[in-house]
DNA sequence: CGGCGTTTTGAGTGCTTTCAAGACCGGTGG
DNA sequence: CCACCGGTCTTGAAAGCACTCAAAACGCCG
């Protein structure tokens, strides 16, 4: 089987598993929701597939969409006048991408991998939120989380040396695997060395050396490209804390 | 005048100016309410004033209350195992403190200045929010625009040089003062250098250093204790941006 | 097989930190 | 009223960690 069969393959589970009528099975905006609000939702919604490396929507654009991400992993990034970049954060199957108060969105959204989300117009959005208050909870609960694991990333970046960020990073990927329910020993990491330098403030050399560093004491295997194997992930996690001697 | 009769008066007029309804003349939650519904919100709530160098909450405890801010200024700060901190945002009047998903509060908060707050309990709130929309949506707007307020600090951390990130700050408390609809030339900075530190991720004698560069600049002044005048706010905004020759 | 983007590795530089000491300021008690 | 004290701020010198620049190895795709 051809990598292109596979990603095709495991696409149309998804489809059928989460997204008929926008994703009763994951843990996404729609969560709580009862069946007949969900048929509405979807009535409104449309369903896109898009592929790697896609831009949702970028920095400054009209802010006339909102999106969920029912699978795939898409990275959100501003762009400095430098030209530089900042990764502001990783986004997964489940969650929100777009909903902002201004006018136009303050990041770009782009696509990591392969992925389908569903697209709701905003005025179609505000909509839903006055009908059904209980997805307006929903939704808050999720930006009150999203704020939380931003200040979250904030003291990763602020205040912790370069091998304790790439600690953090793999910690975080952990972290937003298991939310999904998955399990697999293998860590789906789509992401170069330099989107996640770009997310922690290092350069990719720097993420380079430290992959490298965790690689020669046993704490991690990359078996295949864009996945790793996380062997040691209590020592990864000490080092994130800085629980480590010293 | 001396100075504590200053701090008396302007006190007296902010509470007789916004509060004897939880705020109907702030940017803060109840903006968007009726008088009515401000009535009942009144009701439910508490006024509290307290000195400088309270602590609201702490990281840890349980999230039993919400807390508004009529006036004064906060930091909310993290703490980290090895002893360190992040102070992982300011807070101004008609902000919004402790309003978490979780069940306990994810960081300090800590008063600057002497300050009175709007307290409400946590079921209490939940029921305002089910029982007024409205209510519900603005609460959403001022998270989704803290979330966008974290992550430009992330940017900021992440991304550019030691006074860079200090010029950053300065442009913020100025934006912070301008939402607030003032205008006057000097800026209340109650917040020491080492505060300045641990939110921009530098040492303290890093912000000390810039704030003595920026004064050689004839950038700035610090006229009397914790306050600064901006003379040359372009100058300082382009360093911010990275706008700067070089 | 060749080309291109990503990753790795090395060497040297530099910015920020660390460590240290002194200055400044406000509050307090003699 | 003034001297003292603690906390904050400033300044200097040295060290260290991550960055920059550079080049080679790797792996994917056409």
């Amino acid at each position: 089987m051809n990598p292109l069969d596979a990603t095709r393959l495991s696409h149309a589970l998804q489809v059928d598993e989460v997204c008929a009528t926008c994703g009763s099975r994951v843990a996404g905006m729609c969560k709580p929701m009862d069946p007949a609000s969900l048929d509405e939702i979807a009535a409104e919604s449309e369903r896109v597939t898009l592929p790697a490396r896609s831009i949702v929507f970028r920095e400054g654009d009209n802010a006339s969409r909102v999106f969920s991400l029912i699978n795939g992993i898409a990275k959100l990034t501003r762009l400095l006048p430098d030209g530089k970049q900042q990764v502001v954060g990783f986004r997964f199957p489940g969650d929100v991408l777009g909903y902002t108060g201004r006018r136009e969105y303050p990041f770009d959204a782009e696509l990591l991998t392969g992925a389908t989300l569903c697209r709701l117009d905003r005025p179609k959005m505000d909509k839903l939120l006055t009908r059904y208050p209980a997805l307006e909870r929903r939704l808050l609960d999720l930006c009150v989380q999203e704020l939380t694991a931003t200040q979250e990333q904030l003291v990763t970046v602020g205040r912790r040396p370069a091998e304790a960020r790439v600690a953090a990073f793999l910690v975080s990927l952990v972290e937003a695997r298991r939310r999904r329910g998955k399990v697999e020993r293998l860590l789906e990491m789509p992401m170069t060395r330099a989107d996640i330098a770009d997310f922690l403030g290092l350069t990719l050399e720097t993420v380079s050396r430290s992959f490298t560093a965790f690689r020669k004491r046993g704490w991690l295997r990359e078996p295949e490209h864009q996945k790793v194997e996380l062997l040691d992930l209590a020592a990864i996690s000490a080092l994130a804390d800085g629980t480590n001697e010293n």
